[in-house]
DNA sequence: TTTTTGTTAATGGTTTTCAGGTATATTTCC
DNA sequence: GGAAATATACCTGAAAACCATTAACAAAAA
């Protein structure tokens, strides 16, 4: 059976990139390129009337900055899965993007190939991530982890106890110590991570890969 | 200046398939293959008395299945980079795995590039899957995310406040309603999520992304 | 060898959560 | 329009978590 195409929209200031863009999905059958934008504005607004499946988003518009872009797109249409495209890999924008809804991160070198893969697979809600993009992020992500602080061995291992969502009691059964014991290690682990219960703690510990 | 070779052993119950590997990263300055098994066995032993940076390791052997090899290597050498090999692409072995602390999953028809890619990028610290293993942990967790019980706006708010440490008495401040409706809050989620605490309910809601 | 760190444990108190109900507006959907 | 789901609010008592402080002892590091 036929599928409708998936309709998507370009937003970048260079009318040569979008053209190029045509082209790569010129011969895909499945995509169709619905409408292009040179700016920020004309596409919120066009948003605000029309719908479409995807966009492919440039991060450097003249108007309104790309990043800035991601929150009022979604707060119009929250289905719209959002591709970014820039030319350079800038670690900031990247990780500040990947946080706010943005289901795809590409550099304008991309192939035909890499960009339908993308699109195809955004449109079915998964994510794509340029292979360059992926290495920042663990990079971000190992930087982070030096600077955490130091938990023992015994304080990790509370710690995922805690987070399995076990008592004090239970804990200090399973490790054949006393429940004050467990008390204090629950106390310095709250101390070391800065948080003040144990909720806290088992969100900062899954944000920082600690558990 | 120049760096010591990364230092890995394979295992795989297949010569052939050792070989194939070895030819690989032959010309590689930077990796050295210390040494190769050919069941789970040894490999261990071996562990027991030596250390290596990265292990490729099957996961069909002929005595221990690959699955079941991760735990043993890393509670004889925590620091050892596990790369799974594998001639399927099975998505039950895929997500079994990489809970476990397996830092990477190729397939075995991986070319010289990826191979040393990869490799690089464990011994650095970071992970790598191949592409299409990528796409099969998407599927997995967009199934995960639909048999999830469904929780309402307002839980779901209620649930990110919690998770950021705050107490009822604080959240119900914040959202201008009674501390007591916060517990009902607190409490039906904690219900919908099979949960006896707080805790517990953050490190399961942040496992399944819905937050 | 002295100092620091990790693990253990205690006292004694305050605050918060948890679990059992009950109940009533207000949306939302059929 | 009416039923179901959602959001709101309350009560009570037990359990658990949280706070501050102290300290013994062993192992590791300086």
């Amino acid at each position: 059976m036929q599928h409708k195409p998936i309709e998507i929209l370009i937003v970048d200031d260079h009318p040569m990139v979008i053209e190029g863009l045509k082209a790569l999905l010129d011969d895909e059958e499945g995509i169709l390129v619905k409408e292009c934008f040179t700016d920020g504005k004309s596409t919120l607004t066009y948003l605000d009337y029309n719908v479409a499946d995807v966009i492919l988003l440039d991060v450097n518009l003249p108007d309104i900055n790309g990043v800035d872009m991601v929150q009022p797109i979604l707060d119009r249409r929250k289905d719209i899965k959002i591709l970014v495209l820039s030319t350079y890999n800038e670690g900031s924008i990247i990780t500040k993007v990947i946080n706010n809804g943005v289901k795809g991160y590409l550099l304008k070198n991309v192939g035909a190939d890499e960009l339908t893969t993308a699109i195809y697979r955004v449109f079915k809600g998964g994510v794509y991530y340029a292979e360059s993009v992926q290495i920042i992020l663990e990079e971000s992500a190992a930087q982070k982890t030096v600077q955490l602080p130091k938990l023992t061995r015994r304080e990790k291992h509370v710690l995922n106890l805690i987070a399995q969502g076990k008592r004090t009691n239970d804990i200090a059964e399973e490790l054949f110590i006393s429940p004050l014991t467990v008390e204090t290690h629950r106390r310095n682990l709250m101390q070391k991570l800065k948080v003040s219960n144990a909720a806290a703690m088992v969100r900062f510990a899954m944000e920082n890969h600690l558990i």
